[in-house]
DNA sequence: TACATTAATAACCCACCGGTCATTAACCGT
DNA sequence: ACGGTTAATGACCGGTGGGTTATTAATGTA
């Protein structure tokens, strides 16, 4: 996980904190993490450059005195938090020693602590919602972060078939059928689950867990015992 | 299906098209087929209502005259294109007769074909998209579309349980897990597809087949011969 | 043709927001 | 203490877009 930064300047401690403070090297991190919890609370085109910079403890001027516009901004908040932590998870995954139902069910788990309820959701979210205005960063996106996650689940589920535990599978449409309830959970999350919060909540956990079962039943060979 | 309708005033026919023609009745459906084009196309908030309204053939005063806001446009877009619909839906669900695997075939099948591959798929990847910044939308589509989704396919799975083609379902979570790749599929279809055409397509059909497939194996009684 | 009714228009208002720039003041070397 | 440098500011600009309204003209009636 990428070491989250001291939070902006929190006024009204031992410091004074004075008005016009002289902080260059501070101040990019800050108005990254600002923006980050920005653009995922409200997207690109809603949230408005001021905003950034208030959160960041700093005036509208000074943020176009660290990235030249409001795009670039962006760009640099995507490419900040989007950290490859691909290789860490490829080498976890080698290194598995139990059966494949439990590796998916894993894989799952760990997904939704590491990414599905953390601020990275909240990209993942921002980028799909925002595609269709900014070509080049679904683009990026698409190549950095989803195809990998698609090698990934394919590794996953050859292993099953390759040690006799899953039947076989068409592995294009199986690498979907685990993905697509995790983009659902994701895009509940961030969309639908903080407007209606009257409306039956999805228990994240329990979805993953009711959704593993179900598919695993699909996928083992029957009469598995597992 | 809605009729569709003429498609604007196409000016240049034989018509000399008038400039300022008087058409009461036409106007509100041009200016809802204009809008949701144009929703779909550039989002909620992207849309500008000027826009809408140059498509219907109409200035933007004329827009205002039928519909109070364009939030309100908006929500009629959704009533005649999603929500106006349940009840033809929820009839032909009464009046199926095949047994519950085929239902669900029938459902999702029939889902896609109506919904999924229409414009109106890009109004549920509207809503997910903007939900964030624009809270009465994100409730009234709740209400209006999701609620009565979500007991539609309640129905299914239950009639599936109480004819004993089902195993006992957790109801609450298994209806997620039929909504899950639709909703993946529609996301996938209006935001990363347009993007990356390069990149390995989905094949919806060939998806949802399968996806029936794997799921029912893990919904089905065990040895059942369906 | 004269007149009332009202559909339709286009100019207008105003709030908002991305981006700029002249001004201000914190810090540093001497 | 005193400039000189530059980080930081906030007033400002220009374009945009939702919504309003005074005006115009199409239609129906006599």
């Amino acid at each position: 996980m990428p070491a989250s930064r001291p939070q902006a300047p929190a006024e009204s401690d031992a410091e004074p904190r004075q008005r016009r403070a002289r902080r260059k090297e501070a101040r990019p991190g800050e108005l990254l993490d600002a923006g980050l919890q920005l653009f995922v609370e409200k997207g690109f085109a809603a949230t408005r450059v001021e905003e950034v910079a208030a959160r960041a403890g700093v005036s509208k001027g000074t943020l176009f005195l660290y990235f030249p516009s409001k795009e670039d901004l962006f760009k640099a908040v995507v490419r900040e938090n989007i950290a490859g932590r691909f290789p860490e998870w490829n080498e976890e995954l080698a290194q598995f020693s139990g059966n494949s139902a439990e590796l998916v069910r894993y894989c799952l788990h760990t997904w939704w602590e590491r990414v599905g309820m953390t601020p990275a959701s909240g990209i993942t979210k921002l980028v799909m919602s925002e595609a269709g205005m900014f070509p080049e960063i679904a683009a990026f996106y698409q190549k950095e972060v989803i195809e990998p996650g698609h090698d990934l689940i394919r590794r996953v589920l050859q292993r099953g078939m390759d040690r006799g535990e899953f039947r076989p599978l068409s592995l294009d449409y199986a690498v979907y059928s685990l993905i697509a309830p995790m983009i659902f959970l994701l895009m509940w999350k961030h969309s639908m689950a903080p407007c209606c919060p009257a409306t039956e909540v999805i228990d994240p956990i329990g979805f993953i867990d009711n959704q593993v079962d179900l598919l695993l039943r699909g996928m083992l060979v029957p009469g598995s015992t597992t």
